[in-house]
DNA sequence: TTGTAGGCGTTATCAC
DNA sequence: GTGATAACGCCTACAA
């Protein structure tokens, strides 16, 4: 049996709200009987018992995080961006790699005061589940009735074309997967195909290159058949995702194109990753860290006032330029 | 103001003990009422209130993993499969990704019934953070009071040279990072020199290949160089990981070596993805599941009877025959 | 400045 | 079968 605030009103010879008081650091107890009370506290290793604490409280002070695919990494970077800005704001954060409704389950039973949802499938979700619990959603909507913050991947695009566009150049490529699971690479790929009607640019064989997967292999593989064709090559290259990306330029080295000399490339993810790469590259997107204030700022809302928080919440991209675009050779 | 059993009593007509009876399903509540009171409480929405369950029962059957670094990927694996061993058991998993004490700190809030870490640096740790709270380590020994799943990394290597030198290899190179920082990677290479001897192999300038990085990344570069060199290229080559076993096999591919005609490799990670790399890697390294059996048959053993569980236990490697190995040819 | 007492929502132990 | 009633450990008026 672990010791309470009993046993130490006991030691101290004071009544046990006292001990409450002091420990809580109330002013209202003298700092002798406050310090007195304090030491005897550490002295027998007292440690409170929050399941007490917040039968009273109602509130733990923390947020759940739910996170089903663990294994696929391209989220971690903004989970421990998230992690940090829940604790500026005083918070904890947890975590749980279970469906969603059954981390919500648990979060509920530790009295979690919010939720943040990673789940990639959409799931058909029982309302009861998320009654009057702060929750919202990233990625893909969960529910029609769950806030949902999203990125607008077409306009990350659209800037990326432009961009490339304004630097001169016309044969781009866009190197991604779109399996039709994912809502977001979908997005991605449309979103390129706006900006390539709207700047009128010319199809070639290579203006699609289908990459069938999400990880660097992929992008690899894809660039090499790409770059092993007889047909002109494109003089820009978009790939959709930080991985994809760097699979591309290892297939363009290894073809001793130089980038951006010979070739330009940029990538999806404002992460600062990218400008490790082999070389720093040029990307688009949403920076994670907005991504992750975003989030979080949307979730003490909706702690506050369910109802001042829009169901949709949209993020808009930016383009960081590094050293992975130049200006088109005339051709 | 939620719901709770006192306000269904009242609406059931019966006294707030026989609806707590009813809810957790005793056979001393006769069926009819019993049926009534769970309508009811679904009518009303009732949501019990585990805080106040906890104060009296003080369990709450999770078990919390400590896991500050999510953005390391190679254990996701691991803890997917640590999570469904748990859920065997009937218990939940939870997740922190804030360093052990802080973690800890908030389970303990939680009442977590058992600690799992994975924190990859040596930190002092106050031992009263974790004073009766049953807490095991895996990966590194977090403190020689905390009993700790290790796996015999030396073991490992053994089997891989011997696997090897029994097809007949001699010239065989390892390559991996001995990042002085990591205790696992060096044991790894520790291993392979004492099999080395053991064996009497032949020294050749590509014996210890030194990747300075654990990504493919790292792994495709050094075996590049290792590849491109004059001297007679070893016949077996070990990578120590899986990620850098990758970028071996990417390598050899490049420079037209066919595994396992022309050179035998053996990737350290004994994990499913081993399977589908460009060519089938065989293995070694515990398979992921005895680990993670290991790992959650320790904790609840901890859980029972704190005394009997030894302060190290370790896990023995296994290897896993894949395509990636040929006999030797005669030279 | 300190102590008393009621309550938070459950479960568990008795009587009835 | 059912109902009082006492814990569980803590917080917070309010009383002293």
């Amino acid at each position: 049996m672990s010791i309470t605030i009993k046993d130490i009103a006991e030691l101290a010879g004071v009544s046990y709200s006292t001990v409450s008081k002091a420990l809580n650091n109330s002013p209202l107890v003298k700092p002798n009987t406050k310090a007195k009370i304090i030491r005897i506290a550490k002295e027998q290793g007292y440690e409170p018992n929050f399941a007490a604490r917040r039968l009273v409280q109602k509130q733990s002070h923390t947020i759940g995080l739910v996170w089903p695919t663990v294994e696929r990494v391209a989220l971690s970077t903004l989970v421990t961006k998230i992690k940090e800005e829940i604790e500026k704001h005083g918070y904890s954060m947890i975590l749980s790699i279970n469906s969603a409704s059954t981390a919500i389950e648990m979060f509920k039973r530790f009295q979690i005061d919010a939720v943040i949802v990673f789940e990639e499938t959409k799931q058909k979700m029982d309302a009861s589940v998320f009654a009057n619990l702060p929750i919202i959603s990233y990625g893909t909507a969960l529910n029609n009735e769950i806030p949902f913050v999203d990125v607008n991947y077409r306009q990350a695009m659209l800037l990326g074309v432009k961009y490339l566009v304004d630097l001169g150049h016309k044969r781009i490529s866009f190197v991604g997967d779109f399996s039709p699971v994912d809502q977001r690479q979908i997005e991605k790929y449309e979103g390129f195909l706006e900006a390539f009607e709207k700047y009128n640019l010319p199809v070639t064989p290579h203006t699609i290159v289908n990459t069938g997967g999400l990880d660097w292999y992929d992008g690899y593989h894809a660039t090499k058949r790409l770059v092993e064709t007889d047909s002109t090559l494109p003089t820009a290259v978009i790939g959709s995702s930080y991985d994809i990306s760097a699979g591309i330029i290892r297939a363009l080295r290894e073809k001793d194109l130089i980038i951006p000399k010979d070739i330009s490339v940029i990538g999806y993810d404002n992460i600062p990753q990218m400008a490790n790469l082999e070389t720093p590259l040029t990307s688009i997107g949403p920076p994670i860290d907005v991504i992750a204030k975003e989030i979080v700022t949307t979730v003490f809302m909706l702690m506050d006032e369910k109802d001042s928080v829009p169901t949709i919440q949209t993020i808009h991209p930016e383009l960081k330029e590094r050293a992975s675009c130049a200006i088109a050779k005339s051709t």
